[in-house]
DNA sequence: TTAAAACTAAGGGTAAACCCTGAGTTTTAA
DNA sequence: TTAAAACTCAGGGTTTACCCTTAGTTTTAA
């Protein structure tokens, strides 16, 4: 018997997650969590083989669960479930002790394969997880710059998020304190960083990345 | 008894939902479907009471489901759920025919309680999400000139179109065969009508509102 | 400790955006 | 048909964005 514990802030995930699993004879969900603290008492009282760890891009809590229950319980397999196929996001998943990586658009089959496997201390990727990981070593080696492999200094996201807020040079050099000038070399790093040609662009292909909201 | 057609480009979702809801009696799933297309064929095919579609912000299409749903299938209830409480998302779903929005961080019992509230032909909003909604209201009576009555002529919207896409006046006057001092006017008039100063912030106004992409 | 990266800032431009006024032409709707 | 709305365009100005180069200072990491 697989004893599962399953954690998601998004209570129907859970539910809906639980009552598939109901159906399997040789699974038992003794646990549903909403959030890191939860999580963390229901450990201290309750024996858990596998916990089914679902994150959100939103906040890094997810990560942070994930590394919290390898390093506590060593024992306890792990498997992450998402929307985001992100692979920096995944890797950085799987880095953090993760056995498996599943994205939500699979099914429920699969779900249960994936544990079954994961239980059985084997790692469990899918063929999409496996794929996107290839393909980003791929595009690393060729690509040389992804969008998503852009680094921004400390000052540089500082200006995008004030540029993103419809600030002028002249308002973000007074928030910031510093020169005008220098407010228009970050600017101008930015949009030779995002490979645009004007703010417009510029916060358009921020939003899409996700670097502003 | 109800009938039932689950939509959400995450199958595990859909699985669980449905896993969830067989246990209700009076309630049956009679299908997945995970894009529109799989919507529409399945409409044509079989009897459905109710839709629950999830929607995520990424993409338009869950509007676009909803407004073709209610508007081939006046009969047809839809029950949104998504994860994003964003205040302008949630009036335009109920704009494009929605019968109730969900976030999914509520419970099974909520979930059932608004499926029996809307097959009955009712309406169902959630206290959040009536809470977020009134407290929108608010802010729309005192700022005296809400966004939602603002009119555009043809001209405008062009303009609005090609300045989201990071086009210059030149470029834009070009393109619609104008002259460059007419653009002018016409993106003069749009910050003017969002009450912005600069193409960021019109930008920002024109996404937040959904007049453009 | 030393080199790289980041932060800072300036000169000196051009291009684009922004603002105001005024005004003729065309389209739309009462 | 007639007024209102929309579309068109211009003059003439200020402000902001954008581009390129150069360069000193500070912080970070090997």
């Amino acid at each position: 018997m697989i004893r599962i514990l399953l954690v998601d802030d998004h209570k129907i995930f859970t539910e809906g997650i639980s009552s598939l699993l109901q159906k399997e004879p040789d699974l038992t969900v003794i646990g549903q969590c909403q959030n890191a603290h939860q999580v963390k008492e229901t450990l201290k009282t309750i024996p858990v083989d596998l916990v089914i760890l679902d994150i959100n891009l939103g906040n890094e809590s997810g990560l942070e669960i994930c590394k919290y229950i390898t390093d506590t319980y060593p024992t306890i397999r792990v498997l992450a479930m998402s929307m985001y196929d992100d692979e920096s996001f995944i890797t950085r998943m799987l880095k953090n002790g993760a056995d498996g990586y599943l994205l939500k658009n699979t099914g429920g089959t699969e779900l249960i394969k994936a544990i079954g496997t994961i239980a059985q201390g084997e790692k469990y990727y899918s063929s999409e997880i496996t794929n996107i990981i290839m393909q980003s070593l791929n595009r690393q080696k060729k690509q040389e710059k992804s969008i998503y492999q852009l680094r921004f200094t400390r000052r540089e996201k500082e200006v995008l998020e004030l540029i993103a807020k419809g600030k002028t040079t002249k308002e973000i050099a007074s928030i910031l304190s510093i020169s005008e000038k220098t407010v228009e070399t970050h600017r101008s790093n930015l949009l030779s960083k995002f490979d645009v040609k004007n703010v417009v662009s510029l916060l358009k292909a921020a939003l899409e990345y996700g670097y502003v909201k």
